[in-house]
DNA sequence: CTGAAAGCGCTTACAG
DNA sequence: CTGAAAGCGCTTACAG
């Protein structure tokens, strides 16, 4: 079934059926429910490419994931609680909105040009890439691309600086400065002098950004920063459990930890519980994230929380709208963050 | 950049560079060679919609999830031990094989003409369905398309029934019998004779497949159904808790439960440990799926381990060989599964 | 308000 | 081995 058919059944021309397809004005009522009533009953649906080659939008968007993981474990997407859950929203979210969505993972750097395939082969009206980390990869993906772009977890200004002047691009985060914030403050309420973290992959922006606004809460608070007392994780379980055993081989360990992500709170959890610290009554931890696991291990996990659905729903927004625009935009979004206090944390009496 | 370029600047005609993009065997190596140059010199891709219209394949694969959750939940997905894993699992394979793929969610069943829309625009060459529930939606959309169709979860004897004899399409399972027989015979053989049952929603094939597997298997070993043992869920957690709580009101429990999914047994373990009752000292349990949870609640939960990644594998290869074959095909594929044991069971002594 | 015609960028018989 | 031409199914100025 074709639009010619659709026509002729009608009794009208192609050039009609295509106005009433797309909604256009210039088409009296009646004309337009006999064209409808026809499409209707036979099922038309306009076949994609054709219109896409004609000229009109693909109305699917591309989620790139760049996975830090192997491919080969089995866990790499829905085991990560940064991507697991922003997939979801995204597809979810992308869906209501009326768009397909071409869901793509990345695992090597040299495996960008897949995004920047998918884009010249006009399979996409826009993309949004998460987990990027060198600022030359997403150059590199920048350079080539002249569609809109939605950068998850990028440093906002590097970008602006790397960015063609005429691009379509918008940078969205969550507030890293405002959870480390608000976990800092919590466990110096809590009486805690002696802090350390753990932190994430420095070369990942929230990974650098959590580690820097820690450091500069600390000395807020009038605390001095112990070296000893910041493990280099890189946002897997298993970096840190051995970071974690070297701390506690130390001998001195602080009252209070913060990971970067849940994954590394939980396996530091697991690695003190192994060596008889206990926790919280130890050790208190606060992760980062809210990842499933954290509100069912026991003690339930602490942690800072990310809405994640929210900043799949404004991300798609502001996609759509650097999709609809045709002039050049640099947009910025900061999702505000919440902690969630649940029972991983005690006061220290001292 | 279009093929016309590409021809002009390699000093040939545009059906030679269709003849090297598509790989065909009539073309020269010097000349082959000569427009690779500038096909590589120029970054070019070919555009899809002019490919696809041309009548080439899109190369892109619709994955369609029907969810049993509430839009709202943002949990849907990835908090979904079954469908999670195999999202997973089929992007990346699919990646890997060289397909685009397209997730879409379906909450509603009435929803079920966005899949045929796909199909109908010409988006993608095959589909992947799971999460059906009622024979007559899957039969619904079958009668509409004529594409190739992997379904996950449905059984086979009724598909092949419903289906358009000239259909393409694979069904795909994981062997539920082999699973349920797996974890009855671990329960029997730690002496338990009083075994319960949370079973998932029967309308589905593994939620019946699973509970019939487990009558019959009880019967086999000579022991007696107690139907108070039997108690309806519907694969949630929530289901699970009022139901449990009957249970442990009803002043008499089996010594041993099976699960018909991880989220059930999860929910079941924390509701009995809040009325006092300790698992496995009291009861044991086992779950289904595997979910990652599963391994960092304490006790560990000992359960069905469903091998989601060599299904997903299983299931585009079928879905390759049905895109590439023209002839009416049906194809059934049954995976083994293992049973995982870990601490939530325990002997008992009567 | 509406139709005829050109054009989107490919592929593929067809002819040579 | 290779090119000219038709065709895929739409949309969109253009002319009326």
């Amino acid at each position: 079934m074709k639009s010619e058919e659709i026509a002729r059944l009608a009794g009208v021309s192609r050039s009609t059926v295509s106005r009433v397809i797309n909604n256009y004005p210039n088409v009296p009522e009646k004309t337009r429910e006999r064209v409808m009533k026809v499409i209707r009953e036979y099922n038309y649906e306009p076949n994609l490419s054709a219109r896409v080659l004609a000229g009109k939008r693909t109305n699917t968007i591309g989620l790139f994931l760049y996975s830090i993981y192997d491919i080969q474990s089995p866990y790499r997407i829905y085991g990560n609680s940064y991507f697991a859950p922003l997939v979801d929203a995204f597809v979810d979210i992308g869906n209501s909105m009326g768009y397909y969505m071409l869901v793509h993972t990345v695992y090597n750097p040299d495996e960008s040009w897949r995004i920047r395939q998918t884009f010249s082969q006009k399979r996409i009206d826009g993309g949004i890439i998460i987990g990027t980390e060198k600022s030359q990869e997403i150059e590199s993906i920048l350079s080539k691309i002249s569609h809109p772009i939605v950068l998850m977890d990028c440093d906002p200004e590097e970008i602006r600086k790397i960015a063609n002047p005429k691009a379509r691009i918008a940078v969205i985060n969550s507030d890293d400065e405002q959870g480390i914030h608000a976990a800092v403050d919590y466990l110096v309420e809590l009486g805690h002098r002696e802090i350390g973290m753990i932190t994430g992959r420095t070369t990942t922006y929230s990974g650098l950004k959590r580690r820097e606004s820690f450091v500069k809460r600390l000395e807020s608070h009038g605390l001095t920063l112990d070296e000893r007392y910041m493990l280099k994780g890189d946002f897997t379980g298993r970096s840190t459990v051995s970071e974690v055993e070297s701390l506690i081989a130390s001998g001195k360990l602080p009252t209070a930890m913060i990971a970067s992500n849940d994954e590394m709170a939980l396996a530091a959890m697991e690695a003190f519980k192994r060596h008889g610290i206990r926790v919280p009554e130890d050790i208190s931890i606060v992760g980062y994230d809210d990842a499933l696991a954290s509100s069912i291990v026991k003690p339930a996990l602490t942690t800072v929380r990310i809405p994640f659905f929210d900043m799949a729903k404004k991300a798609l927004e502001m996609l759509e709208e650097l999709i609809e625009s045709d002039k050049p935009r640099f947009m910025v979004y900061n999702a505000d963050v919440g902690l969630v206090v649940r029972e991983s944390c005690t006061t220290i009496n001292t």
